[in-house]
This record gives C-alpha cells, structure tokens and sequence, in this order.
DNA sequence: TCTGGGGTCCTAGGACCC
DNA sequence: TCTGGGGTCCTAGGACCC
C-alpha cells in the first residue's frame, strides 16, 4: 500500500470489437460481436453498441444472435490484436519500463519506477494535504497523457485507473470504462471499495461470491467486517486471508515485468461430438504436435504431458504423466498422449480435446519434428506459421468423414481432402476475415452461403464501403494481408470505440 | 442460449523418504 | 507390536481471469 497513487491500470475498449471497427469503416457506430462463429461458439468481445442488447463476453454465440440479431458477427483476427498490442504496450514502456500485461488489451504500470517515480515520490515527507494534491494532479496529466498517446498511436480508445494499489486501480479503471480516468486519491479507498460487491475483489468468482452470500455477506465492508478468521473457515487458507487483506483494502502485490511461462496447452471443441475412437486418437497426434511447436517455439522443454477431455454431458477430467526429465520431442509427447487417452472412456462422445505440457524448462533441441512432419499434409508444417502465429482459431474440426469411411490413425490422407466442397468454402470465407480482389482490392468477408461469398471493400483509412457478391471459388478473390489500423496519411485523428466522450477526474471529498 | 481457448493458483490425498 | 510427524512430489479437480 503506498502513501501515492502511483500504481495505473490501463485496458482497452471493447478491445476486439474496437479494432474490427477501427479497420472496417462501415462498422463504426454499429453493433459489432466477435467470437466463435460456429455451434458452440461463444463472444470474445462485443462493441458497446452489442452490450446494449445485453450481449457480453463468454456469452454462447446462440445467445448473442437472438439478442442483437442485426449485429455484425466476426472472427477473431488474433494476428492483428497482438499486433495492436505491441503498440500500445511500447506506449506504456514509455511511461514506465515496470509494465505488467494481463493479456493483449490490459496492462499494470508501475510509475513510481519510472522517469516520473523521483517527481512523484514524497522523500518520506509527511503526506500534507498540499503534497498529495500536487502529486494527483502531476499523475492525472500523466495519465491523460498517455491516453492521448495511445489515441493517437492506435486510433483507439482506453481506460485508465490509477491508485495506491493494483486492486484499486483495477477497480477505477472498470469505474472509469468507457474511454475515462479515475485516480483515487489516497485515504480515500474504503469510499470506493466498502459498498462494491464482493465479487469485485480480485478472486472472488460467482462460486465464492454465491459461498459468501449464503453466509450473509455481500459486499466488500460486510466481507472486511467478518475478519480474517471467518473467511479463512468459509473459504480456506489461502483465498480467506487473500479475500481478508483485500476486503480491508491492503494489496501490496507488486508490478511484476517478466513472468515467466508455466505451461503450454493447445485444445479445440468440435462441432460435433467425436464418437469414433480412430478420430479421437487422430484428433489427439493433431493436437500434440500443435502443443509440442508451440513448446519449442518458445524454446521451452516439459516433464509433465497433460491430456484433457470433455465428454458430451461437459464433465471434464485431466490425465497427466510426468517423466524424469523434460521434453520437446514430438514423438513422445505424442505417445504419452495417446496412452494417457487409452485410459480413458470415450462412451457417449467427446466434445474437447486437449493437450498440455507443464513444468517448463529453459532447452530445445532441433530437428526433432523432421521425421513427425513427413506424412503429414501443409496445414502441419512447422515452419510455416511464425512462432505464435494462430491459424483460425476456434475452428476446431468440422464433423468430417461419415464414420464408415474413417481409415486408420496412420492413413496418410487428411480428412480435409475428403471434405464436401460446401463445407470447405465455410471454412475458407470466414466473417470478418481479409481478402484482396485482382480488381477491387483489399477488402473483408461479409457472409457467405449457397456458393456465394459476399466482401466489402474498404479499408481502415477509407470512408465505407460498397459489397459485391462472388462464387465462393472466384479465381479473382484470394485471402489478404490484414492491413495495419493506421493508413498512409498517419494516424487517425478520431479514436473510434468507447462510447460517449472522454471523462476524468478524481475521487475526492463527497 | 447452452456453454471457447489460453492460462494461473490452490487443495487434497497418497506415495515416499527421513 | 503398534504407531510418529514433516516435507516433497505426483495426480486430479476446481475456481478464477481475460
């Protein structure tokens, strides 16, 4: 807990949605929902125009349909939100080089680290009221600074809070959504935290939340009321002090730049449920590879190889080994996987399969997946995709081959090629994702359906743009490069997402 | 409406060792 | 003959986060 409020929360937006808006300028101001499009899929993130059907995130994608149905439902396009990211993480670094990201669009930053830290700190002089107001007020700028910055930088919208810990400056940054500030001064922390819900305290999820409410407690001062002691017998050692400590407001957890990565795991949920062992299997090789690149692409090795299953009734279970020293060779997690999966029952149908490795280790040997790749087709290549680099995601496999036709584990053709010209045009004009037209140029998949495949050519610096229809296999329309946010004539100068416009300020005296 | 994918951390029981 | 306590590792499951 510090004397100062040096401790900033930044997240993005409706980050997703928001991007979608920034390149397609015939969505800007529109409903737009990005997710898996599929039967089971769900939303990622929807525009501020989405949430006012009452759609939100991890929302089922059925859902999210009925509620806003003239939305624009889009795919992910990963590669271009890390590329985003990276922007908006060096704008931070610029501040602080103490940054600590969450996941692509969420960050900490510790100022006190930074060039500013000698400004802002007291020397161990009494906090005066003068002191505090001065330091808020340089912080503020500061903030609003780098607001601006990653305006103008990415042509979005952020939201920033700022506090004397990371749990308050969560919180402000949640309060001061969309595209706001909120600095809460110090000694002024009970006033934001008391009345909140418990489950505004960092995990605190709906299983605690619902134990605590039974318990007759519900919000952050009934929680700090009941003391250390009853939250420990309601919730266990180390979540009852955690929840104890925060409810009290004391959060002294650090900024923290590099943590390392713990485990590595790739999964995919099918359309359909799997019935077929012979599938199965081959579902689990496809994705033990998939896990094993991405290990060595992070120039890690494993000692424990995890499988995990979701049955059709989504009762899920884990199975795991761990060997003697650790691994990156294919062929071997590739057999754990399998034996671990003979030990499991199959009956009724799997809706997911995973495959992890954990208990990482700084090594990578090289070549190991020359003799893997050999009869396997493109799609598996290593090599080809940069490290990272996400084909679809969330595609997961389409129901393939009716079942009399499966061949066995080993069989060299991919059930991809056997795969019903319609379904394969499903899965190459996705919604949302990037084309390139000999003619018309660069543009974006609208829909497609009944051999048709519809594309809006526009692009982030365009004003929108017209639609044309094709037929899905068009020799004129190919898949294009997704084109960076901001265009030829530099940056926009409008941030688009958020919603109504900017607001600051602090929270101060009643 | 029907529930993604990538992670982190904690708990608890049993094995094993001292 | 009956019975220790503690530490560490492994496995499985669950809650939580974005």
């Amino acid at each position: 807990m510090r004397a100062v409020p040096t401790i900033l929360h930044l997240d993005m937006d409706a980050f997703y949605a928001s991007v979608e808006q920034a390149a397609k300028p015939s969505l800007r101001g529109k409903a737009v929902i990005v997710g898996g499009l599929g039967p089971r899929g769900v939303v990622a993130t929807a525009s501020y125009e989405a949430r006012r059907s009452g759609v939100h995130s991890a929302m089922a994608m059925g859902m999210a349909r009925r509620l806003c149905p003239n939305a624009a439902f889009l795919v992910p396009r990963f590669p271009v939100y890390r590329q985003v990211s990276e922007v908006v993480m060096a704008v931070l670094r610029s501040v602080s080089p103490l940054v600590e990201p969450l996941s692509l669009d969420e960050a900490f930053v510790d100022l006190e680290a930074g060039p500013h830290g000698a400004l802002l700190d007291l020397q161990g002089q009494e906090p005066t009221a003068l002191a505090t107001a001065r330091v808020t007020a340089m912080v503020l700028a500061l903030a609003e600074d780098l607001r601006a910055d990653i305006g103008r930088a990415t042509g979005l919208t952020a939201s920033v809070g700022v506090a004397s810990s990371k749990m308050l400056a969560k919180i402000a940054s949640e309060q001061a959504k969309p595209d706001g500030l909120l600095l809460v001064e110090p000694g002024r922390e009970h006033q934001v935290l008391d009345p909140l819900p418990v489950r505004a305290l960092p995990g605190v999820g709906p299983a605690t939340a619902e134990h605590l409410r039974r318990a007759g407690i519900a919000t952050v001062a009934e929680a700090a009321a009941a003391g250390k002691a009853e939250l420990v017998r309601l919730l266990g050692k180390a979540q009852g002090a955690a929840v104890a400590s925060m409810a009290a407001g004391r959060d002294d957890r650090p900024v923290v730049a590099d943590r390392e990565t713990k485990s590595v795991s790739v999964e995919d949920t099918f359309e359909v449920d799997l019935a077929d062992r012979t599938r199965v299997l081959r579902e689990i090789d496809r994705l033990a590879e998939s896990c094993v690149r991405r290990l060595r692409a992070a120039g890690k090795s494993g000692r424990t190889v995890v499988v995990k299953v979701r049955r059709f009734d989504f009762s899920t279970l884990t199975r795991s080994e761990t060997l003697r020293a650790p691994t990156d060779d294919p062929a071997v997690v590739l057999e754990i996987a399998r034996r671990l999966m003979d030990a499991v029952d199959t009956t009724g149908g799997v809706r997911l399969l995973g495959v992890g490795v954990t208990g990482l280790a700084d090594f990578t040997q090289e070549d190991l997946f020359a003799h893997v790749v050999e009869a396997k087709g493109d799609a598996e290549r290593p090599g080809g995709p940069v490290a990272g680099a996400p084909g679809p995601e969330g595609q997961g496999a389409v129901a393939g081959a009716p079942p009399g036709e499966e061949r066995d584990a080993a069989g060299a053709e991919s059930s991809l090629a056997r795969e019903p010209a319609a379904a394969e045009a499903q899965r190459r004009w996705l919604p949302g994702q990037d084309v390139r037209h000999v003619e018309f140029g660069p543009g974006w998949v609208q829909g497609s359906g009944v051999g048709r495949v519809t594309v809006r050519f526009e692009t982030p610096w365009s004003p929108p743009g017209r639609v044309r229809t094709f037929l899905v296999d068009d020799p004129a329309l190919e898949q294009g490069p997704p084109l960076p946010l901001t265009g030829p004539d530099g940056p926009d100068p409008e941030p688009h997402g958020g919603g109504p416009g900017p607001r600051s300020g602090a929270v101060s005296g009643t």
